[in-house]
DNA sequence: ACCTGAACACCGTTCAAGT
DNA sequence: ACCTGAACACCGTTCAAGT
């Protein structure tokens, strides 16, 4: 990646250096320093495009989650969907460095009845009133972060793994919490 | 609690102001500085009993674990029993302030094969193999702490709060996953 | 053995000033 | 409109020196 220069500060730009570093170097070097150096500039310039370094975290996090959204595979019953959406969760929690530790911390943004109705419209579609998508996705979503936290540390990484197989015990866990919700 | 001096530290006064501080003022207040400063002591003093800050967030969070195992009251199955320990986890994660987000980022200490006898010996009590009490706490302790750090981020609440009632909602899910497994 | 003082290399954020 | 320089109030950790 080229040193950028004299080139106009943005959102998106501010954005994608921000998951470089996160994925690069690890969330703990994500300082605005750092991550102004990255985009040639000085810290306190961020300052003009962001309003702090929550609300960037808050964009971080909810990219992660709408990319997750969009890798699920069309499913034919909202059993499988949920199924399809945990995996994902879970793989991209995995794949990128430090997500799942990102949304743990990262606070919300955007109107809430906008997110709700947009994260239920896969489930809505399969018939199932709006109130149990949510309840059901919020469920699956915390199964999947809770593993994905211990499976990222890597000292509780090593812990857990000296005594099972992380990814089929998941799969184990999210299986069973679906069947349940089937019954 | 009254200010000391001319006592020695410990371990035990350390763990304890630290639990003060991360209650009262939150996991962003405890630091080292700080955590020194309220056992009338200086900085570095703490490493002469401490290998370094992770090793202090390890016991804290070893000492919240135990806590919710002995909460749990005496059950006649190991269903009942894990859904009493999902409960008492959710319900730790949730009193003591910031105590989920604690669990979320501390490194586990003390020997993995030790840790996991002790962990799975109630359910292995009621006749589950090792392997499958392990599996199944796992996946409870994920949803329980999952769930927790969504509840205690102040806007993630508010953003859940507002189209779903958080307790009911998460006891959904833990019966769900109960019963998936009983399946 | 146990603690202090001083230092190192950092943080997030603010704000006047520059262009 | 957008960025810099300097500053404020912090961090975790190390290490020689004191007692």
């Amino acid at each position: 990646m080229a040193r950028r220069s004299n080139i106009d500060l943005t959102r998106a730009l501010i954005l994608g250096a921000a998951f470089e570093i996160m994925e690069q170097e690890g969330l703990d070097a994500l300082s605005t320093r750092r991550l102004a150096a990255r985009l040639s500039v000085q810290g306190p310039a961020l300052y003009w495009h962001i309003r702090n370094k929550d609300e960037l975290l808050g964009m971080m996090a909810a990219s992660i989650y709408a990319e997750a959204r969009a890798a699920v595979p069309r499913a034919e019953g909202w059993r499988e969907w949920l199924t399809h959406y945990g995996l994902a969760l879970h793989e991209a929690f995995r794949c990128r460095r430090d997500a799942a530790r990102l949304c743990s911390i990262a606070k919300p943004i955007g109107d809430p009845r906008e997110a709700a109705g947009a994260i239920a419209a896969p489930l809505v579609a399969f018939g199932l009133p709006e109130a149990k998508a949510l309840s059901y996705q919020a469920s699956v979503i915390s199964l999947a972060l809770g593993w994905a936290i211990f499976e990222v540390n890597g000292p509780m990484h090593a812990f857990l793994g000296s005594f099972m197989d992380l990814g089929k015990t998941f799969r184990t866990g999210l299986d069973a919490l679906v069947e349940g919700y089937s019954a």
